[in-house]
RNA sequence: GCUGGCGUAGCUAAGCUUGGCCAAAAGCGACGGACUCAAGAUCCGUUCUCGUAGGAGUUCCCAGGUUCAAAUCCUGGCGCCAGCACCA
C-alpha cells in the first residue's frame, strides 16, 4: 500500500506528477501571478488566511484551509479582479521556543523531521535559537504551500519576529494607547519563585508538570473568634455561608497568623504563603490547632454563633486550610458530622439548614432520583450514593460534584435577602458584598499542582500593574458589534454566533514578562506583547512589507508618524521617506484595503477573529474595516486532531508521499468534495485517491475536447440538432450554478458540479451520437477554465505548454460563465418530458418479473390536451381542485362535449391539489403530433435504455387493436400511457433478447 | 459546567434556513450485464420491503407535539465531537 504503482496503471497519477506539477508552479512563478499590483479603477480583492504558529511542520489536514484560500483567490483572480493574496509567518510565542529546545535535546521526532528538509547534523545547533527555528519553520510552510498549488506575493511575506514588523506593532500599541483602548490593573499570573514569569499551557514548555491546570478563584470568608482573630475559610460557594453550623480546621498541625491592613487572621501556612504573594500583608505567630478546641466563631452576614473543630477532612494545601461546614448541602461536610460523638452530632445536625430548592422537573432525570427522600439535598446524595464515609473519597466526591452542579445550575434560594434568586445570582452577589465589606479576601489556586522546569512550585503571583486590551469597553464592543451585519460571515451560522461570543469578551492582557518572541510593550519595554495581541492587525501590514521587500524603506524609517499617515492619514508622515513615496505607500494601502476576506481554523471562532475585529475598528475609520471571515474546520485523524503521532504511525501519510501520490490537484479536489469546509473530515485516503483517479480521468476527457482550440473562447455556434441543443443548454445551466457556487465559496458544489455532473453529461451526450465539434471545444474551453481554481495544475497541463507560450496560462484567463453556450428551454423541455417517461417505464418494470420484449406509447388524444388547459385556466381563475368543479368547467365547452363521458376518468388520473398548485408554473401542454415526435425521437434511446426490441409510438385514438388491455386511457398530455407487450410464450426457450 | 456543532440507508455524505415535487442527491462498496482469452479499467443497470402495470408499506438517533402535510418546525431525552482566554 505504499505508492502508485498499486493503483491501475492509466488512471493513478503518473509517477511524475509531483514533477509536472513543479514545472507549472515555476511558470506561476516566472509570470509573476502572485505579485499583485495596485491598479486604480480596477477591481480589487485581498484576501489572508490566519498566519501559522512555528510549531513544527505542516501535515495534508493544514493544507485544506489553505487550499480553500487559494482557490477563492484564484477564483477571484479569473474573474479579472486584482488579488492581493499575502502569507506570512506568526513566530511569537512559545512555540519556536518549544521547538528549538527540542532541537537542543535532539528529540528524535524533531530531528527526523529535520532531516527530510536537508538539515544536516552540523546544522542543528543553528536551529536551537528560536528565532532562527522559527525562520527556518517558516521557510518550510512556505514551501509546502507553492507545492500545493497556492500563488501567493512573495514580496509581501513576513514573520512576526522581523524588525520591520516589530517596529508595526510598536506603533500598533502607541496608537491603541493613545485611543484609550490600553488599560492598566491588577492580574494574577503563575510565576516561579526561582525562574520568574512561566507559562501554564499544555505544551509544558516551562513546566515538568501541571500544564493543563486551570486558575481557580476562592473566596475566603472571615469569621471572627472571641478573641478579635478570624479565621479565613476558602470556598467556592460562598452564598452558602447562610447554612454553616460550625468550622471545621486540620486534625492536627498548626496555622498561623497573617497579618493584613491591621486585622490578623489564621490560616494554614500554605494558606499564607498564597495570600502573601496575592495580597501581600505578613505573617506572625504560629497557632497550634489544639489551642482552638472549644472556641466558637461569628460568621459573617448572619452573625451567628458556631463552634471550631478539628477535622480529617480538612487539607491544610488546599485553599486557606480551614473551611466552613455546610452539612445541608455538602456531602462532605454532612459525612464529617456522622463521624463525630453523638453528643456534638446532634445539635449540628439539628441546625444544618436548607437554603435553597431544587425543583425536580428542572433537574435532568438522572439527576432526579439522587434528590429523593428525606433530609437535605447533601444527605439524600451521600445516602443513594452509599457513600459509607469520609474515607470513602471516591464516591464522596461523586457526590460533592452532583450536587455542587445541580445547585448551580438550577438551585433556587430560599433565606433573605436571596430568596427567590438563582443560585448562581446569589453566589456572586455574596461574593462580592463579602470583598468589599472586608468579610472576605479572593485566594487563587492551581486546581492541580503546577511545577517548574527548574523543579521549583509554581505559585500565582499579583502583577498589580498589568496592561490590558479593553475588551470589555461597552463603546467598543457595540461598534464591533455593529459592524457585523456589514460583513460577509462563512459560514453564516458564525456570524449569528458572534454577538453571544462578543458578550462574553473581557478586557484581555496585551503584554507578559516571559521567555518568549515577541515585540517588546513600547511603553514598557520589560514587557513583551502577548503573540495573540501581536497577530490582530497584520493583514494591513502585509501591503507595507512589500516595499520593505524591495528594499525602498527602510526599518529606520517605519516610525510612528510614518505609520499614521499609511494607515490613518494623519500627521505630516515621516520626514525621511521621500514624499512620492510616502503617497504611494499610501494609496496601495487604500487600493487594497479594507481586506476582502480573512480565513481561519475554527479555533479562531473566540481567539484571532473576535480581536482581529476590534483593532481594526479601533484603529481604521469605518470605510476601511474588514468585509469578511472565513472559519474552516479540519481534515482529523481518526481520533481526532491529526497529531505527530498520526503521520509517524502512518494513519496520515506525510506531504511530501501524498504529494507524490495524489499530487496536489488530487488532494485539493479531495478538499474540496470530501465535505463542506464547515464541517470536520476524516482524513480517508481512499477518497483521496478516488478524487485523485478523478482528477485523472477529467484530464482524459477534457484533453481532446480541446484539439483545435486556439484561444480561450470561440464563437460559440448556434446550434440545430436536438442533442446538441440540450447539452448546451445543461451545460450553461451547470456553469450558471459553478459560478454561484463559487461566489459563495462553496467549492464543494462546484467540485461535484465540474468534476461529477460534467463527466456523467459529457458520456451522455456522446453516448446519445453527439459529436458537434465546435460545441465540444466550447464546452472543452469553459470547462478548463472552470477547474482551474480547485485544480490548478490539471487546467495548465489539459491546455499544454505550448498553448501556454501562446495564449497564456489558464491562471490568468476569464472564468467562464453561462453566456459561453447558448441555451434552448425547450430542448430542455423535451428533455424533462423524456426523463419523465424513463421514470415511469423503470418503475413499470420493476414489477415486471418475465423480460420486456416490446414496449407502446400511447400519445394523449388532442381533446385532453384542451381539457388539461381548460383546468389550469379554471384552477388559475380560483375554481376549486374537486372533480365536480372541474367538470362543469368542462363542460363548458362545446369542442369536449364528445368527450364527456371520459372526462372523469381522466380527471382522476391527476393529483387534483398538485395540479392546482403548479397551474401558474407549467407550460401548456404540446400538441399531439410534437409530443409524438418527441417520443419517436426518444425511441433508440428507449430500446438502448431497456433492452426493449421493439417500441412504438401510437396516437390515443388510433390505438384499439394495439392495446388488448386498454391501457391507453391513462394517456395525459406530456405523459403517454404505456403497454408491455408480454413475451409470446415460448415454454423451453428462453424469449429473444434485442 | 459554559459556548457551539453533530446524529440521514452497508460506508462517506447532500437535503434541514424558506415543511409538500423526498424512498431521500452524489460518491464508494456490493450485485447483475456489456466489452474482453482473461483480469483491471471503462460503459450500462440494480441496490429499504412487497408488487406482472406506473402502486402500496415502513424509514432520516428516541419520545411527544404543531400541521391537510415533517428528515425539515417546536418540546423533552439519549449519544458523540470541538473550543473555553492570555495559549497559537
Amino acid at each position: 500500500m505504499d505508492g502508485p504503482a498499486d493503483g491501475p496503471a492509466h488512471l493513478s497519477p503518473p509517477p511524475d506528477i509531483g514533477a509536472r506539477e513543479r514545472v507549472w508552479q515555476g511558470r506561476w512563478r516566472e509570470a509573476g501571478l502572485g505579485r499583485a499590483v495596485a491598479s486604480p479603477g480596477r477591481p480589487k480583492f485581498m484576501i489572508v488566511f490566519a498566519y501559522p504558529g512555528t510549531s513544527g511542520f505542516m501535515h495534508i489536514g493544514h493544507m485544506r484551509g489553505y487550499t480553500v484560500a487559494d482557490a477563492i483567490a484564484r477564483y477571484h483572480r479569473m474573474k479579472g479582479e486584482e488579488v492581493f493574496f499575502p502569507g506570512g509567518i506568526h513566530a511569537s510565542g512559545l512555540p519556536a521556543v518549544t521547538f528549538s529546545s527540542k532541537v537542543a535535546r535532539r528529540d528524535t521526532d524533531t530531528v527526523e523531521g529535520l532531516q527530510l528538509w536537508g538539515v544536516e547534523e552540523k546544522d542543528l545547533s543553528r536551529l536551537e535559537e528560536p528565532e532562527a527555528a522559527a525562520r527556518f519553520l517558516g521557510e518550510t510552510y512556505w514551501t509546502v504551500w507553492e507545492r500545493f498549488g497556492m500563488v501567493m506575493d512573495r514580496s509581501a511575506y513576513l514573520t512576526t519576529i522581523d524588525p520591520d514588523y516589530r517596529q508595526f506593532i510598536r506603533w500598533q500599541f502607541l496608537r491603541l494607547q493613545k485611543r484609550g483602548r490600553l488599560v492598566q490593573k491588577p492580574y494574577y499570573a503563575p510565576f516561579c519563585p526561582r525562574s520568574g514569569p512561566v507559562s501554564v499551557d499544555a505544551s509544558e514548555t516551562d513546566l515538568d508538570r501541571g500544564g493543563n491546570a486551570e486558575i481557580v478563584t476562592y473566596t475566603a470568608l472571615a469569621f471572627r473568634l472571641t478573641d478579635g482573630r478570624r479565621i479565613l475559610c476558602a470556598t467556592l460557594r460562598p452564598e452558602t455561608v447562610y447554612g454553616v453550623t460550625n468550622l471545621w480546621v486540620p486534625a492536627e498541625g498548626s496555622l498561623v497568623e497573617w497579618k493584613h491592613h491591621g486585622e490578623t487572621y489564621l490560616v494554614s501556612e500554605a494558606g499564607a504563603a498564597k495570600l502573601l504573594e496575592q495580597v501581600g500583608g505578613e505573617t506572625g505567630a504560629t497557632v497550634p490547632v489544639d489551642s482552638l478546641e472549644g472556641e466558637q466563631v461569628v460568621a459573617p452576614f448572619t452573625n451567628s454563633q458556631v463552634p471550631l473543630l478539628r477535622s480529617a477532612l480538612v487539607d491544610p494545601m488546599v485553599g486557606t486550610g480551614a473551611v466552613m461546614s455546610v452539612p445541608a448541602h455538602a456531602p462532605a461536610d454532612w459525612v464529617a458530622l456522622q463521624e463525630l460523638p453523638e453528643s456534638r452530632k446532634a445539635p449540628l445536625i439539628a441546625a444544618a439548614k436548607v437554603l435553597l430548592t431544587l425543583p425536580a422537573q428542572r433537574l435532568a432525570p438522572s439527576e432526579r432520583e439522587l434528590f429523593q427522600g428525606e433530609g437535605p439535598p447533601a444527605a439524600q446524595a451521600v445516602r443513594h450514593l452509599g457513600v459509607k464515609g469520609l474515607s470513602d473519597t471516591e464516591r464522596l466526591q461523586e457526590a460533592t460534584e452532583r450536587v455542587y452542579r445541580a445547585e448551580h445550575a438550577h438551585g433556587e434560594m430560599t433565606v433573605d435577602p436571596y430568596r427567590g434568586q438563582s443560585v448562581e445570582e446569589a453566589r456572586a452577589r455574596v461574593a462580592e458584598a463579602a470583598i468589599s465589606h472586608e468579610h472576605a479576601v479572593e485566594v487563587r489556586e492551581f486546581s492541580e499542582p503546577v511545577i517548574c522546569r527548574c523543579g521549583e512550585k509554581v505559585v500565582i503571583r499579583r502583577i498589580p500593574d498589568q496592561w490590558f486590551l479593553a475588551y470589555g469597553d461597552r463603546g467598543w464592543k457595540e461598534q464591533v458589534r455593529g459592524h457585523l451585519e456589514a460583513m460577509r460571515i462563512f459560514p453564516s451560522d458564525y456570524g449569528a454566533e458572534l454577538p453571544g461570543i462578543l458578550d462574553w469578551f473581557e478586557d484581555r492582557p496585551a503584554v507578559r514578562q516571559g521567555k518568549w518572541l515577541g515585540t517588546p510593550f513600547p511603553q514598557d519595554p520589560r514587557w513583551i506583547i502577548e503573540p495573540i495581541a501581536d497577530s490582530t492587525f497584520y493583514p494591513a501590514y502585509y501591503i507595507v512589507r512589500r516595499f520593505v521587500w524591495d528594499r525602498r524603506l527602510k526599518v529606520e524609517q517605519l516610525t510612528p508618524a510614518f505609520f499614521d499617515y499609511v494607515f490613518t492619514g494623519e500627521g505630516p508622515g515621516e520626514p525621511s521617506v521621500d514624499p512620492a513615496l510616502l503617497e504611494e505607500v499610501r494609496r496601495e494601502f487604500l487600493y487594497f484595503y479594507p481586506l476582502d476576506l480573512n480565513l481561519g481554523g475554527k479555533e479562531h471562532k473566540r481567539v484571532h477573529f473576535p480581536p482581529f475585529l476590534y483593532n481594526h475598528i479601533a484603529l481604521l475609520p469605518a470605510p476601511l474595516w474588514p468585509k469578511g471571515i472565513f472559519v474552516h474546520w479540519w481534515i482529523t485523524g481518526r481520533t481526532g486532531k491529526i497529531s505527530k503521532k498520526d503521520v509517524k504511525g502512518g494513519a496520515v501519510p506525510p506531504v511530501d508521499r501524498a504529494l507524490a501520490s495524489w499530487g496536489a490537484d488530487g488532494l485539493r479536489l479531495y478538499y474540496a468534495l470530501a465535505a463542506t469546509p464547515f464541517q470536520d473530515a476524516e482524513w480517508d485516503e481512499e477518497a483521496c485517491a478516488r478524487a485523485a483517479e478523478r482528477a485523472q480521468e477529467v484530464l482524459k476527457l477534457l484533453g481532446p475536447l480541446l484539439d483545435g482550440v486556439q484561444g480561450f473562447t470561440g464563437p460559440s455556434a448556434s446550434l440545430s440538432d436536438h442533442l446538441g441543443r440540450w447539452f448546451s443548454s445543461v451545460v450553461h445551466e451547470l456553469l450558471a450554478r459553478v459560478r454561484l457556487a463559487f461566489d459563495d465559496n462553496d467549492h464543494r458544489r462546484a467540485a461535484e458540479a465540474l468534476y461529477v455532473e460534467l463527466p456523467t453529461l459529457l458520456r451522455r451526450y456522446r453516448g446519445r451520437g453527439g459529436a458537434d465539434p465546435n460545441l465540444l471545444r466550447s464546452v472543452g474551453s469553459a470547462w478548463l477554465r472552470a477547474i482551474a481554481p480547485i485544480t490548478p495544475h490539471l487546467a495548465e497541463e489539459a491546455w499544454g505548454e505550448e498553448r501556454a507560450r501562446k495564449v497564456g496560462l489558464v491562471a490568468r484567463a476569464q472564468f467562464p460563465g453561462p453566456e459561453e453556450l447558448p441555451t434552448y428551454p425547450e430542448a430542455m423541455a423535451r428533455e424533462a418530458l423524456v426523463d419523465r417517461l424513463e421514470e415511469d417505464i423503470a418503475s413499470l418494470l420493476k414489477a415486471w418479473k418475465s423480460p420486456a420484449t416490446e414496449l407502446r406509447l400511447f400519445v394523449a388524444a388532442d381533446w385532453k390536451r384542451m381539457a388539461e388547459s381548460t383546468m389550469r385556466a379554471a384552477l388559475q381563475g380560483g375554481t376549486s381542485p374537486d372533480l365536480g368543479n372541474l367538470m362543469k368547467a368542462l363542460r363548458a365547452r362545446e369542442e369536449l362535449k364528445p368527450h364527456l363521458g371520459e372526462a372523469p376518468g381522466f380527471l382522476k388520473l391527476y393529483d387534483l391539489r398538485e395540479l392546482a398548485s403548479e397551474a401558474s408554473t407549467t407550460t401548456e401542454p404540446l400538441a399531439s403530433e410534437q409530443e409524438a415526435s418527441v417520443w419517436k425521437a426518444a425511441v433508440p434511446f428507449l430500446r438502448e435504455r431497456f433492452g426493449l426490441m421493439e417500441v412504438q409510438v401510437v396516437q390515443e385514438e388510433r390505438g384499439k387493436d394495439l392495446d388488448p388491455r386498454g391501457r391507453r386511457q391513462r394517456a395525459r398530455p406530456g405523459r403517454p400511457a404505456l403497454y408491455l407487450v408480454e413475451p409470446a410464450p415460448t415454454p423451453d426457450a428462453r424469449p429473444p433478447r434485442g
